[in-house]
DNA sequence: AGTCTACATATTACATGTAACATGTCAAGG
DNA sequence: CCTTGACATGTTACATGTAATATGTAGACT
């Protein structure tokens, strides 16, 4: 038997990316804040070496874009870019949740009923973290359902994008019951084993997503356009 | 107005990348081959850092895989793999056909073209390495009907891992002249702007590619169990 | 023979060195 | 005032150094 199970993967560059990750999807890092190798390096208190295959990695991820000859800064995402990566998680996880309808075991179905369960709770104490947290849970738990790693790894990696590209668009509580409702109607379709039902259920989802994004760009704008 | 463009990327790492990159799609780096940094810096006559670089570049661009602490050796895939990047192609590029069908340009479709006709020449010459090159650009150039970069990027990349998990899994004469008439009837459903159509055809080339790929691995196997 | 240990070798993972290059500042000159 | 250019600063991109670790092999022991 293994005396222990090693959970940390113990290499630097790990944890450097995990710091850094969590930095940008929590807006510490805001979009197009420079990384530079240098400066992070001194902060966290490791050499270049792991700072650099992590910036790499996040911009193998999608998470920060790379400069030719002046270093990498963290996405920012348009309006373009928002509504094509929210294209390309509509591709994924519609597509996953069809193959899901058939596939997905019942505990699968389970952790989603718990997500909802403890995205209701955040709604009820106003925790816009916890529901972004919730959301991102419980979206790419829908990329697990087709069973496949590939189909898997891409939602993760679009839904992390999305957030960014979102700039986490700060919803109302209308919208986030909103949101949980047809959270519901997904799993809903889902526990019915009914792929054509599920898809019809996310991309009602993705609609709105889509359109309120499009509203909010457009008072944003219209706000800007008046000074 | 500018003196001369910067063609090449004149990174060191992207050259890296690019050689490495060919070589095992070309075979000469076989799956599970080991990618050791010092080794291949030494055979290019540069440093680690580049080398490394891309080495972390392909495993991020799934065209090689990490063990820890033992570096990374070119991807190998199973059954159980090759049907999944299958399943994740499929998903993607009939959804980037079914976008395009009504968003691709007229070049876009012309570029199809000239890429079948030369495609037809391969199978005339008996040009397998011709034919794979042309598939390869013909399913990439489907990733860019959609006018998506974002879906563009993962379709180049699930089709290069999967001529990789294929093991370029050779096909027989017949075989070839089947596939370019597959890519012709999607071809004349986009042409028509049919996304139904053209979805359903490029449905069924990978039904086939998969049935192929499945009778093509037991055949394998029978023949190794008889020994 | 078969297993085990010690040693030699090679590699990873991280650290550090450095030339080329980009950017900002500031003062001289138009 | 605006432009120009030398200088200072900071960064990237590549090169090299090094401790810990994994692997292969030969020889000792059972």
């Amino acid at each position: 038997m293994k005396p222990r199970a090693k959970l940390q993967s113990e290499r630097l560059v790990d944890k450097v990316y995990a710091i850094l990750r969590a930095h940008i999807l929590h807006g510490e890092l805001p979009p197009g804040h420079p990384l530079s190798v240098p400066e992070l390096s001194r902060q966290l208190g490791v050499s270049r070496s792991p700072v650099r295959e992590a910036v790499l990695q996040l911009v193998a991820d999608g998470l920060a874009q790379e400069k030719a000859r002046k270093g990498a800064v963290v996405a920012h995402f348009g309006l373009e870019d928002a509504l094509q990566i929210l294209e390309a998680r509509e591709v994924l996880e519609v597509a996953s949740v069809r193959i899901g309808a058939t596939r997905a075991s019942t505990k699968d179905l389970a952790l989603l009923h718990l997500v909802l369960q403890t995205q209701a709770q955040t709604i009820q104490e106003g925790d816009l973290e916890g529901y972004q947290a919730t959301d991102l849970q419980f979206h790419k738990l829908l990329g697990t359902l087709s069973h496949n790693p590939v189909l898997e790894r891409m939602v993760g990696l679009l839904k992390d994008q999305s957030h960014l590209a979102l700039e986490s668009a700060a919803r109302s509580l209308a919208q986030l019951e909103r949101g949980l409702h047809e959270h519901h109607a997904v799993l809903a379709a889902l526990e019915a084993r009914n792929p054509e039902q599920a898809s019809k259920a996310l991309l009602k989802h993705f609609k709105r997503i889509r359109e309120s994004l499009e509203s909010w760009l457009a008072a944003k704008n219209e706000w800007r356009d008046k000074r």
